[in-house]
RNA sequence: AGGAGCGUAGCUCAAAGGCAGAGCACUGGGUUGUGGUCCCAGUUGUUGCGGGUUCGAUUCCCGUCGCUCCUCCCA
């Protein structure tokens, strides 16, 4: 084979597309209940949007991001999330002098460059959700109640919801510096990534996966000692009302997730059921994004849930009815000039809303009729020399092979009828 | 970036140095104009690509491309 798509990139082709649609149906269905609109913003930024945004010390910039130069000169960078683009459209078209508070959701491709694996790839499809304008702490609470209630609506109920509040910027330093006094000392039983990090990046420290990283940061200092009552507060009130709502979730004082921009709050929900890549969702209040990007200070929570990892978390589950085309009428046609009065025939039915097919294959009767059954059409119209000099057509129902014989004229009312009461 | 596994018919897979096969699918026939079950027959290949060893390579060796999974990190 001469053609294949690139690395990482891929065809969702037509049988995986009830998936997608179901999950598709289902966020545009569940967002606006909850009081989100949708909002597209383009799939690539100049790249300082990200890199400012998202933090150039983080994974996603430093190592993951589809960046290349336009015509122009311009750096340019495929979207690799897509919360800084949303903070970036929300000040562009100065959102916080229409609305007091923004409620958006949001649907797309998304492009991280790194190995492709199971759950994983170059690019990949997002939905999420941000809410800007508003500190409370319901608000946090509705985004995690909003992102289990479409799992759970999708039929996902086995799913994880861990939960944690890396504070403010002045706990966070607060406790870095703690972190890194109690590390320095442990730093050659560090990892050599991790004694990168150091310096560089202390937070990543405590989600190492590596065993020995683990052990040395198990008895060190929690960033949940260090929040300032103001942070506690919050947290307290949020996780009353997860309790309230009845939302099960489990603390994990080292979840500190990966992009710069948190504060405050953060989640995730994963599932066990998927490989290595279990994330299903991930989010968390960023109330520092804004002012950022040279806005005033502006509190604004949100998340993002992975497309293909619940579509292979769908497949597993058989969570989706698989229809077959969906074929009403097949019209069967036996030379060409049955063919002719055929195309007429079908055009009429399709002009109808009656999904009609027609031979394209130049195929026998027989294969006309197995053709017809396999793609599921529930009357096959036989339209041979016979019927055309009679002005007639003949009519097989597929599930019975009960054959009658209607005139031309008959032909689309006698249709409609018989598929208005099969359904 | 690193590690492991895999590339044979449209699909799923056999062949472990000696004629490249089976099932499914497809086409035709049994049925001069009738599907699903059944029976019979038929079509289908640069064995990913390039080189090497050998009388002989799908098989062994080297390289290369691709895919998959994993480490890291995340959706």
């Amino acid at each position: 084979m001469k053609y294949y798509a690139p690395k990482g990139l891929y065809d969702i082709k037509p049988e995986d597309m009830p998936y997608w649609h179901a999950v598709e149906r289902e966020v545009r269905s569940t967002m606006p209940l909850y009081g989100y609109e949708e909002i597209r913003t383009p799939i690539m930024e100049k790249t300082e949007v990200f890199a400012r945004g998202v933090g150039e010390e983080t994974d996603v910039v430093s190592k993951e991001m589809y960046t290349f130069e336009d015509k122009g000169g311009r750096s340019m960078t495929l979207r690799p999330e897509n919360t800084a683009s949303v903070v970036r459209a929300y000040l562009e078209h100065k959102f916080y002098g229409k609305e007091e508070l923004s409620k958006w959701y949001y649907l797309g491709p998304m492009f991280r460059y790194e190995s492709p694996q199971k759950g994983r790839s170059r690019q990949f499809h997002q939905y999420g959700a941000e809410a800007i304008g508003s500190s409370d702490p319901s608000l946090d609470a509705e985004m995690i109640s909003l992102s289990t209630d479409l799992l759970r609506s999708l039929g996902l109920e086995e799913v994880g919801l861990t939960l944690n509040s890396i504070g403010c910027p002045e706990d966070r330093n607060n406790y870095v510096n703690q972190l890194v006094e109690y590390l320095e000392p442990e730093k050659d039983r560090l990892c050599n990534d991790c004694r990168a990090r150091l310096d560089t990046n202390p937070l990543r420290i405590l989600d190492c996966k590596e065993e020995s990283c683990q052990k040395v940061v198990e008895n060190g200092p929690e960033i949940t000692d260090y929040l300032c009552s103001e942070c506690q507060d919050h947290f307290d009130t949020v996780k009353g009302y997860l309790n309230q709502l009845g939302l099960d979730y489990q603390l994990d004082p080292k979840l500190v997730r990966g992009l710069d921009y948190y504060t405050k709050t953060v989640f995730e929900v994963f599932s066990s059921d998927l490989g290595a890549q279990d994330a299903l969702v991930g989010g968390g209040r960023y109330d520092g994004l804004v002012e950022l990007f040279g806005g005033d200070p502006t509190p604004a929570v949100g998340f993002a849930g992975g497309i293909e990892r619940l579509v292979l978390l769908l497949e597993e589950l058989e969570r989706v009815e698989m229809k077959k085309n969906g074929l009403d009428i097949y019209l069967a046609t036996l030379d060409e000039e049955t063919k002719q009065t055929g195309m007429e025939l079908v055009q009429e039915l399709r002009n109808g809303g009656i999904r009609a097919e027609i031979d394209y294959l130049d195929k026998s009767l027989q294969g006309q009729l197995g053709y017809a059954d396999r793609y599921g059409a529930e009357i096959t119209a036989i339209l041979g020399p016979r019927e055309l000099t009679e002005g007639e057509i003949t009519l097989r129902d597929m599930e019975t092979g009960d054959q009658t014989t209607v005139s031309l004229d008959e032909f689309r009312s006698e249709i409609t009828n018989r598929l208005d009461s099969e359904s």
